[in-house]
DNA sequence: GCGCAGCCATAAGCCATGCTTGGGCCATGA
DNA sequence: TCATGGCCCAAGCATGGCTTATGGCTGCGC
């Protein structure tokens, strides 16, 4: 694959771009030193410039005479490329600097249910306020979320981690967005609801719904670390699902404080527990693309404090 | 008038067409090793023209990773725009290219009639054969013409002038095209039609008939000469009409050879005389022109010998 | 698990591009 | 006839830009 490219830039017979918007400056102008004054520059330069142009198009592009210059045919052909040359060099510039400016520009956001729930929609709401960018939303759990940055299907993936499995993987770079607790979640029934002092240890006897792989393992850890296994009797994700379960009195469960502040049973009890700890939030997303204005600007706005769940304050009747 | 442009190539949010082809390589290559190697260059050399076009950019075009680049949404636009400019800057290339290699090009050429009718044919055939260079014609005496060359409408015209007035004036260009020397139309009953050693004042006595201004300053300038002034009877440009008049015994008159190449009335006689000279066929142009491929072609086939008269030797029939 | 290969970034050096100043020629117009 | 304005040329110099050399990083294969 060493193959020469039919027609590189190094082609002596291919017209320099930045030369060709020359000779459109000095044809708008009627002459070199209008056109020289125009750009900034000195008559020679502009002279000696398209002295190389025409060499490279071994064909005059413009008649000399007093009074200035006049475009041959070959001058003339060439302008009109010139033009749009110059149409498109200005277009391109326009857009990548209202890029860079976050007056447009559109991010894809993975996330799990309840981030997208509670996390997402005021960090949105600030970019709104602030710029331009757009956010695709997808919903996928963390594993997914984390292929679909691998893939580039998406630029940014919220996360969550445990001490025991990291948030953010390392072949990608992520920030952090604070620590999401987990509480238990319990029927309102239940004995251990108004209980005191209440501990994990205390449920060692109950039946329990899980959820994810990990965080299942996160609550096998943390039992295990209190002398018991848990009898996981019911999986699912979802944390209404979870909490449904709970209220019926079929199982107890564990749940971040996120998924709660998104949904919340009535008939079901939270308690902080000690050794239960806490999940950690991530914005996950591939080296360098924090780099990127719209990026760099939804990763700011997540890393807001989100917290207060979804109550958004707006215009309009208070409290 | 010393305004600055609004946004001139020394605008530093303005990009470098030639980094965005630059750039343009790479994405199509994948990596910058691969596009310097498509472009011959070093990879450093791709590496810094893309810093240079990002830190104009204010915006990463790119992502870097190991295994090559991908662009980033500020890159993808750029590109867009990359591929027009590359298309316009090969269509600008092409069309010059064709213009100079004498494959394209028109050139608008002035000529008097009998030039149109002698000279301009034969020469028209040479540079079709030779070229792809088309020719637009335009009928007009030697002063019109200057002017038509002055004012941009044509940019050859052929004039003739005679010794005592140039055919080119001082502020244009012109090569010369030969002499035409001029003789003397007679009524094949004059006299002096069949008279051995004819002289130009032996028709000192005769009516004549004059073509354009020039033409009866030369004459009268040679008459001056040979110690007569010609009564001038009739004017007339038309030398077909000279010599209907001249056939029916009305005048007699002077014409250039290339006229009664042209056109030759059966019942005049021409003769040779001394003192009656010739003129000067030129083609004029602006300086530089000459230097215009397909000016160049005609002038080469206008300046061939286009001697002998209208016959056109063509594949067929020999004499 | 470890070395290797590929890719990109950086640093330093050097050459050439390309801009500037100064001067000259030519054509135009007062 | 001179003054003006345009383009070209020559010479000098600075900067841009390409090269070589090196290092860090990632991902893959043994």
């Amino acid at each position: 694959m060493t193959s020469i490219p039919a027609t590189g830039p190094d082609d002596p017979s291919a017209l320099d771009p930045r030369r060709l918007l020359i000779l459109r400056a000095v044809a708008q102008a009627g002459s070199m030193s209008a056109g020289a004054r125009a750009l900034g520059w000195t008559q020679p330069a502009v002279s000696q410039h398209l002295q190389a142009l025409e060499r490279s198009a071994r064909t005059p592009l413009l008649l000399r005479h007093s009074g200035g210059v006049t475009l041959t045919e070959a001058g003339r052909a060439a302008i009109v490329h010139a033009d749009a040359i110059a149409a498109h060099l200005d277009a391109a510039s326009r857009e990548v600097a209202e890029l860079a400016a976050l007056g447009a520009g559109t991010v894809r956001l993975a996330a799990f249910p309840s981030a997208l729930a509670v996390l997402v929609p005021p960090a949105l709401e600030r970019l709104a306020a602030t710029s331009g960018v757009e956010v695709r939303l997808v919903e996928a759990e963390p594993p997914e979320a984390v292929e679909l940055v691998r893939s580039g299907d998406v630029d940014v993936a919220l996360t969550f981690g445990y001490a025991e499995s990291p948030g953010v993987p390392s072949d990608l770079r992520g920030v952090g967005l604070g620590t999401d607790p987990v509480d238990v979640v319990l029927p309102t029934t239940h004995p251990a609801a108004d209980r005191g002092d209440l501990r994990l240890a205390d449920l060692a006897d109950d039946d329990w719904v899980a959820g994810c792989v990990r965080c299942r393992e996160h609550l096998v850890a943390c039992a295990a670390t209190e002398g018991f296994t848990p009898r996981v009797r019911h999986e699912t994700d979802d944390y209404v699902v979870v909490q449904q379960l709970v209220a019926r009195g079929l199982a107890v469960a564990a749940l971040p404080r996120t998924a709660l502040a998104a949904y919340r049973h009535p008939d079901v009890a939270t308690r902080t527990v000690e050794g239960l700890g806490a999940r950690s939030l991530h914005a996950a997303h591939r080296a360098g693309v924090e780099r990127v204005p719209a990026v760099s600007a939804l990763l700011g706005a997540l890393r807001r404090p989100a917290r207060g769940g979804t109550t958004r304050t707006r215009t309009g009747a208070g409290a």
